[in-house]
RNA sequence: UGGGGCGUGGCCAAGUGGUAAGGCACAGGUCUUUGGAACCUGUAUUCGGAGGUUCGAAUCCUCCCGCCCCAGCCA
């Protein structure tokens, strides 16, 4: 059921659905597909298409099939099918027993290329790829014909037989469409339509040696599968008066039409399909499922819901203008769902060692620690403290700066779900470096609240040295610091942090990989692939929106000194 | 200098002749046992520019400017 109530306004796309199927055109029906070539894994741009094409259809009681375009055996395997397949059944479609593949469509397509050569619209020709460019003109002056543009209907299928039964050598003869060389549309100038590729196909094995072209293949690969609308980017637009060609002179059962929008562009992020396979086979990131790359393989590993990719999608919107959507938006989306939906649990990242004066030696208690404060049927745990514990390096300053609340000397925070703490002494090492904290706890402040009602300006996670678990975290930034990244641009030489003397509560020592949680006050984090149960390994997410990061960056930014010591 | 597209706040994006939605970001504030979340408030006299039509234009017309895509036997 169109669901027009939910969105305010409607994209240009869905606008355009909605009348065709208001004007019954299609019977009503409404038909896409998600065509991707099984050549790399899919990234945050493909889902962009993947929500429209699976949306629109749902939106319309309308069905959308899966579709390999794999038409160049030379970059397609297998493993990036699968891959494929995982990827969008992760982000929330199904194509049920609606998988296709254009390798399944070549005998009918071979035929439809016999159909045009007996009509006089295709010939074979024997022209060098060199000769076949430089006859094609260029965009101020018109192409030149081929001199075997005119080879009689009889040699052309004769020809072209015999380069469907591999008679002639890679690049000798190529099956070309008869149309206009003085086009000033470069696509219509009698473009290839078959070419001898003497490749294993990973699916049609050794049967075929000519190969369709993804113009040719792709209207009709539509047209047989019944699409009413056929969604692709703004780069094809160029191809639609040669995608309506196929369709006006071949006896295709259907009439699809071809409606293009803009792609996806990230900030900071690469989005290029040659570029992520140039990282990943020179070795810049540790493989497609990164924790750092924007492939959706990625960003699973790295702890992004398939809800908040699709509510990112949904908020950027289609439309038919360049744009660079800010990765903020992205971020907003993942913080935006995990908020909702995440544990809180405390983890300590670079632990800093601290003493509890007045609290005996070998007591232990069970505190009370709610699991989210956003839902409360999550209900709630019990945290351990002792008397000595870690908490954060950074929430300690020997000279705190303005607005800084967190520990300084004799200054008292809250320990969070625990007491309220006084930093008596800093100890420090023959370098200088502080090693541990000696406090002091206020026993009437148990489980955070002061009999008396004061209240410290600044609550701090922490763990209970004896209790925690140690882990290994892996911290992650940008790939890139360029905001448009060139297409040779150098990663970010600190994308990836690896921090690994962590401790984290004891509730998270049976975690599983995929799990998610949120570090309090620092970021949602989940468990990854390579986390063991005793050697427990996390990646960040994102954090949490972090004000006093922003206050210390404009006091940098000022050139004011915040006393930071680091 | 051929063809095809596109130009609305910092980033997305509605709007299609009746006087500029929404989201992100940003800035204040309320609240807070996460400097999180939530909530409130603020932010385009103006829609690439200049003319014109009209009572009235981001929306119609003219001219100009800018950006993107196309010369693979890639998709």
């Amino acid at each position: 059921m169109p669901d027009l109530e939910a969105s305010s306004s409607l994209d240009f796309i869905r606008v355009r659905v909605a009348e065709d199927v208001r004007a019954n055109k299609n019977d009503g029906r409404v038909h896409t597909r998600f065509p991707p070539e099984p050549n790399g894994y899919l990234h945050i741009g493909h889902a962009k298409s993947i929500c429209l094409n699976f949306g629109v259809a749902a939106e319309n009681n309308g069905l959308c099939n899966l579709r390999f375009d794999d038409t160049n055996p030379s970059k397609e395997t297998v493993e990036f099918e699968e891959s494929i397949k995982t990827d969008v059944h992760w982000l929330g479609f199904d194509w049920d027993d609606r998988l296709y593949y254009a390798s399944d469509y070549f005998r009918k397509l071979y035929e439809y290329a016999v159909q045009l050569v007996k009509d006089g619209k295709a010939y074979v020709d024997s022209l060098t790829a060199d000769e076949i460019r430089e006859h094609r003109g260029t965009l101020t002056e018109a192409g030149r014909e081929s001199p075997y543009r005119n080879r009689p209907v009889g040699e052309n299928l004769h020809l072209f037989e015999r380069m469907r039964a591999g008679e002639f050598e890679d690049g000798t003869h190529v099956l070309r469409a008869k149309i206009d060389m003085a086009s000033p549309n470069v696509n219509m100038r009698d473009p290839v339509l078959f070419r001898i590729m003497h490749v294993t196909h990973y699916r049609a094995g050794t049967q075929w040696v000519i190969y369709p072209m993804y113009d040719y293949a792709h209207p009709i690969s539509d047209a047989l599968e019944g699409i009413t609308h056929s969604l692709c980017t703004l780069e094809f637009e160029d191809h639609r008066p040669l995608y309506d060609w196929f369709l006006d002179n071949l006896p295709v059962p259907y009439r699809p039409v071809q409606i293009e929008f803009a792609r996806l562009n990230l900030s900071y992020t690469v989005l290029s399909k040659r570029k992520l396979l140039t990282l990943v086979h020179e070795g810049h990131v540790k493989g497609w499922d990164d924790p750092r790359m924007p492939t959706l393989s990625g960003l699973r590993r790295r702890g992004y819901t398939p809800e908040a990719i699709r509510n990112f999608c949904d908020a950027i919107g289609v439309a038919k203008r360049d744009a660079v959507v800010d990765v903020a938006q992205l971020e907003h989306a993942i913080r935006d769902d995990l908020n909702r939906r995440s544990s809180r649990v405390m983890a300590v990242l670079r632990p800093l060692r601290v003493v509890i004066e007045n609290y005996p030696e070998g007591q232990t208690e069970e505190l009370d620690a709610v699991n989210n404060p956003e839902d409360a049927s999550a209900g709630t745990r019990k945290v351990p403290f002792s008397k000595v514990l870690y908490i954060e390096r950074d929430d300690f300053r020997q000279d705190p700066p303005k607005q800084f609340f967190r520990l300084a000397p004799g200054r008292e925070v809250r320990l969070r779900y625990a007491y309220f703490i006084t930093c008596k002494e800093v100890v420090k090492d023959a370098s200088g470096d502080i090693v541990e904290l000696r406090c002091t706890y206020d026993p009437a402040t148990r489980g955070g609240d002061s009999p008396d009602g004061r209240s410290p300006k600044a609550t701090l996670h922490w763990v209970s040295a004896a209790h925690a678990v140690p882990a290994e975290v892996r911290l992650y930034d940008r790939l890139f610091n360029e905001e448009r990244p060139a297409d040779d641009a150098p990663i970010n030489p600190s994308s990836l942090e690896l921090l690994a003397s962590c401790q984290v509560e004891p509730s998270l020592k049976n975690a599983k990989p995929g799990d998610r949680f949120q570090f309090e006050r620092q970021g949602y984090f989940c468990v990854d692939l390579d986390s063991k149960p005793d050697a427990l390994v996390f990646n960040r997410t994102v954090t949490l929106r972090d004000t006093w990061a922003k206050i210390e960056k404009k006091n940098l930014k000022r050139g004011g000194n915040s006393g930071t010591g680091h």
